[in-house]
DNA sequence: AGGGCGCATGCATACGTTTGCAATTAAACG
DNA sequence: CGTTTAATTGCAAACGTATGCATGCGCCCT
């Protein structure tokens, strides 16, 4: 357990004062000469600048704060992935906090990260109340919600476009010749399931059709499962389903094949909506709407570090969208291109 | 951005010193009467103790690092919302660092976690090499990995009983009467995958057994693609596959299903390792041996603990044992009981 | 050559806590 | 009631860094 080394310490080998020492590890002004004074010394005595300290005077920890609600869709893992990845190429370090979607939840999580000092709140799949959306912005806060808007609320999001993409998929499914097609929504609580169902419907009404079935399907494997059942309960059956995102689509295709002897798409064709890699995998190989992890994620980080940078910046709402990736899951339109 | 709230302004209000403020909220000794005038001070302020303050004096940062490599597996993912939830309720807060497998990167990662006076370090899946093990030691950082041992280490770590397991399929396998058993390996430069190669192969040898084929898939879905192509295209082909995670037997199923048109478990069983929620899905069904992450997080938890509170405390190496998950993937022998 | 300007440096203070020490008060005991 | 002992409390010094201010220096310009 040896004991720290200390810009003092520094400073003193080099002979300067600590002060010095503090200035070129910062990055201010100081002379060429002192500078090589003081990297040498600190390089021999394995000196590293104290972040905590550091965090105290100035207020920025180089920590970024990250809400998460579930891992089970593997969309958040690659996300998070992602996010954690290019954050450390930034320089900056990630608190974890995982958490019900329950809103007091949140209210305890934001004031341990504003105890932190952290210098940004990414959310995922997490909806804030406007309280604390106020709390951020007078703490200072910035915040930028992943995969997820707020209407109203002055918070930067990135989102796929997720309006448009449900009404692709309306037309997709239109074009391949279907004319009862059912809905497994997306949670109607967050903004990602709401768009696109509306984009869904929207397409729908413009060929001057209604949905053969629509139910909530909360993001849940069971509930969606339990969808199904119902939706494929009535005379007339559906011949496609559009599932709210591709976790969902998993649990409803598994439904159609194993329990209810169906075949896709020859029978009822699915589609999904995120493109998670599982989506490629041969047992499912589900056609589905790709929201583009990487430049969301990109498009996360640089709007972060820009409010960072300047916190007086415009929140941003930023929307990125993905193709249609086809697969053999549901039919594919003579002479579609995408 | 209101100016954050001090001990001192608590004082300031109660009328009573800062260092008694400081007394209240780290659970000194304080008499019941100024512990009441400062906690009614303090909720009137709304004051919380600044941790980063704390920090630079104790050197608890109540901060916890965790190293993880991909979140591609989705045990992982799974057990880091375990472990976070967890670590919450016992008032730590997670610094996560995603990683590439590679050495020189940890080297790093440690250096900044023990910048950042992280109290403890949870490695997933990452390989420590044993300069990292003695600077942490040095720096007396406790460190428990989890899923995955080091010999000769002098680290804690929390595995599921690996050798074992591998004997158990070799076993459950031999008494389903499958004559020619082959086994795509996990990464032998893991111990989880030495491990259950060496307990499979164990099993065999005791039933005079030897594997139709073995070849480390590395834990990627690829690798193990290609191995099973590799493994199967041969005269005498295998009519079981241990695969040495659940993530890769998910692939393995995909190509003897999907490009090799076999029948599981008719032409071929097939085991895997791990029982992720996935493996229940209908379209895998996957039968494979369970690494109850729960009880793993918990013993990880408790470990970590344990050894933050007493730093001399011995390295534990932890191994749990897990049953075998009956599914319809591999043939069951007749009047098995697990 | 002299005045002015800018840059580099050191001194000292601040950030918000914890904690050893000494002083004060309360309790306990004969 | 006096004295010993224990429990509270305040004072002040840390922890390791950043930064405003004043000083000193070299340099350019007229």
């Amino acid at each position: 357990m040896t004991t720290r080394v200390t810009s003092l310490d520094v400073a003193r080998r080099a002979g300067v004062s600590q002060s010095a020492v503090s200035r070129v590890f910062s990055g201010a002004s100081a002379s060429e000469a002192t500078a090589r004074k003081v990297r040498k010394a600190a390089a021999e005595l394995g000196y590293r600048p104290n972040p905590l300290a550091r965090a105290m005077i100035t207020g920025k920890s180089k920590i970024i704060g990250l809400m998460v609600a579930y891992l089970d869709n593997q969309f958040y893992p690659l996300a998070l992935e992602r996010l954690s990845r290019a954050l450390q190429e930034e320089g900056y370090h990630i608190l974890v906090f995982l958490m019900e979607n329950a809103t007091d939840g949140v209210d305890k999580i934001v004031r341990e990260l504003s105890d932190y000092r952290v210098e940004g709140i990414i959310t995922a799949s997490v909806g804030m109340t406007n309280d604390l959306t106020e709390r951020c912005a007078a703490e200072g806060i910035p915040v930028v919600m992943f995969n997820r808007g707020q209407d109203g609320s002055g918070l930067s999001s990135v989102t796929s476009a997720n309006v448009d993409g449900g009404r692709r998929v309306a037309e997709f499914l239109i074009a391949g010749g279907h004319r009862r097609i059912a809905h497994v929504a997306g949670w109607q609580g967050s903004s990602t399931g709401r768009d696109r169902q509306r984009g869904f419907l929207e397409g729908l009404a413009a060929a001057g059709m209604a949905p053969a079935g629509l139910i909530d399907g909360m993001y849940d494997r069971e509930q969606a499962a339990e969808a199904t059942r119902i939706l494929m309960a009535v005379d007339e059956r559906p011949d496609a389903i559009f599932v709210g995102n591709d976790h969902m689509a998993f649990s409803v295709l598994d439904v159609l094949r194993h329990e209810l002897n169906l075949r896709v798409p020859e029978d009822v064709s699915v589609v999904g909506y995120d493109d998670v890699p599982q989506a490629a995998w041969k047992a499912y190989d589900l056609t589905t709407l790709r929201q583009p992890v990487n430049r969301m994620v990109e498009a996360t980080v640089e709007t972060m570090l820009a409010q960072i940078a300047d916190p007086t910046r415009a929140a941003q709402k930023i929307q990125i969208e993905g193709p249609l990736t086809l697969r053999s899951s549901a039919r594919i339109p003579k002479g579609w291109t995408n």
